[in-house]
DNA sequence: TTGTATGCGTTATCAT
DNA sequence: ATGATAACGCATACAA
């Protein structure tokens, strides 16, 4: 084991600092800081030494100290429940592409749905660590501390309005307009009777859907509360069919495609035929819902859109220092008809 | 428009400093700081004093003034090509988990395979604004940059090592014994002429992956070189078929999913039946893989675990301000058999 | 037990 | 065209 190795492993040297940088060129550090920034004129001469120097030394300003001087990060949040979700991924795409545009960075707050875990990283705010925050869909538990920071710290809702927080920025998909396109569809199809599968009760979208749905459906609906997961889809159909509560019934309207997936699954395990026995609604339109089999039909959610928007919303008012006024932007969605319905069996 | 609209509108005033807290208290800001970290004792009744302001004047330390303090920003960087891949969604899940668990926050860098994003996001740890990068599958003209720093800072290799780039931190699955998983597969059902859908020539993992197959199938391979993406399966497969190149293979082995599903897309285009005509084997088992029609045979590769052990691994060596020693991480991998596999059709 | 002085690395202000 | 100095907000070595 030579010298070298030992020293190899061990802490990395300092960096040079701008105050290495202007000794070596025999100037100030701020000369040194114009000459890279260009905030002020500098003799030719004494640039090119300088900038020679800066090669030399591998000299890169600390973005730290130069936060720390202008009392902004240029780094936002993003929060979500789970980037594994493809609604999530698709939403985070489309926040980062935005934050990137604009010269932000974007760290990822995956909360799992876990309290704690959004706490802490809303602590990120409070501590100024980020600029501001794209909040999509966090826990329940965490709204009142939401609701404490929103109008002092720089934050927009993307995907999803929080019951009882008004007077926020808010860039979301028409969830209405989603679920009247699905009622528009079954009951074009011949479905009178549905079965509808909500999302948690206290999320507006959720309400927003079931709303659009009722309204245009116009017809018997029942309703069962689910979580967005598969594994509710799955139990909420499989408890239905066992007490016979599913037999009058040739519909289900899934409020998110997981929760579909999931019926999807209990109804082949009866031994139902979709969509010739029982055809079955999305929402969201992730990426396996057109590779699955049948095809789910489903409303496309424009989960892009919404992380974007939202984003560069936010990023518009926190770039000069401001705090966003409350504002709406709703986004269009889209019913994609695929082989999951069809019209109901005679009987 | 009253005064407090203007003012509401207008730039968030100062957050209190540990000097305003420090003054409010009547101690010193020295104090202020001792009470908040516990790092000496401090007087009950001061203490008691020091925390009522705090809470008074709603004072949250700056991080970043901490961090400039520290050198250290409890930051690292992801960098990814692309986040809406449900394989690099899952490693980002698994690396933000074991960010978190150390207290560090995680910054995504989504590059779409752009160098130039790529080049922004490497100077953030240039500049110290992360304290070390995991790095997965990033753009190829980016080698030269990512190899100058790969020894002055710290940066993990997941799931991909680069070509040329030793020496390094890695975490990855068992890209040769998936291939050769792949291999006996094939090979057992009676296959002997296969078509292999390689990816990028320069990636190490591919050549892994090819290499293990190769051994272990033991059959006669032709190979073509796509670019991972769904397309690139579809194209290269419909051009095999235009020119009789597919007529006397019974398998195809694609290095991805997403090129397994256009080769099956091509397929069925040609109107060849999956997988009676021609078995199609991919690898990564992305949730779509067990959704489509029919079921993709493919190898599970440990995304999610990828992403946490290169995380976990880097943050061990960083959080002691060290450079990570190279090192080599391999997660073993699985088969999933699944229905797009059968025995050749007999001729 | 507490306070003073200094440094972290920049940029802005004010001079020259 | 260039430089000296202060300030951003904190933590810590050194003093008392």
């Amino acid at each position: 084991m030579t010298r070298d190795t030992a020293h190899d492993r061990s802490a990395v040297r300092r960096a040079a600092s701008i105050k290495d940088v202007a000794a070596a060129a025999g100037v100030s550090p701020t000369t040194v800081s114009h000459v890279l920034s260009g905030n002020r004129p500098v003799n030719e001469q004494t640039a090119a030494r300088v900038r020679s120097v800066v090669n030399r030394l591998g000299y890169v300003p600390a973005s730290l100290a130069r936060s720390l001087q202008a009392g902004a990060t240029s780094v936002i949040g993003l929060l979500i429940p789970d980037i594994s979700n493809t609604f999530f991924a698709e939403l985070a795409k489309g926040a980062e592409d935005a934050a990137h545009d604009l010269g932000y960075g974007l760290i990822l707050c995956n909360t799992e749905f876990d309290a704690d875990r959004e706490d802490r990283y809303l602590g990120m705010i409070r501590s100024r660590f980020i600029d501001g925050m794209v909040y999509a869909s966090g826990s329940p538990p965490s709204r009142r501390r939401l609701e404490a920071l929103m109008g002092k710290f720089p934050i927009a809702l993307a995907d999803e309005e929080v019951e009882g927080l008004s007077g926020a920025l808010i860039a979301s998909a028409d969830h209405e307009a989603g679920g009247r396109l699905v009622g528009e569809h079954l009951r074009a199809l011949g479905h009178r009777r549905a079965l509808m599968l909500t999302g948690p009760r206290d999320l507006r979208s959720g309400a927003a859907r079931a709303h659009g749905f009722r309204q245009a459906f116009h017809g018997d609906v029942v309703e069962r509360t689910g979580d967005f997961k598969e594994e509710s889809g799955h139990r909420l159909v499989a408890e239905l069919l066992d007490d016979g509560g599913l037999a009058d019934r040739t519909a289900v309207f899934a409020a998110n495609d997981l929760m579909a997936f999931g019926a999807l699954a209990a109804l082949r395990e009866a031994g139902l035929s979709v969509p010739d026995d029982v055809s079955v609604v999305g929402f969201d339109d992730i990426r396996a819902a057109s590779l699955i089999n049948p095809p789910l039909t489903t409303v496309h959610q424009p989960a892009y859109d919404v992380g974007r928007t939202a984003t560069a919303q936010l990023l518009q008012y926190v770039s000069r220092g401001e705090v966003p006024p409350a504002s709406r932007h709703t986004l269009p969605v889209e019913l994609k008809v695929r082989g999951s319905t069809a019209p109901p069996a005679a009987r």
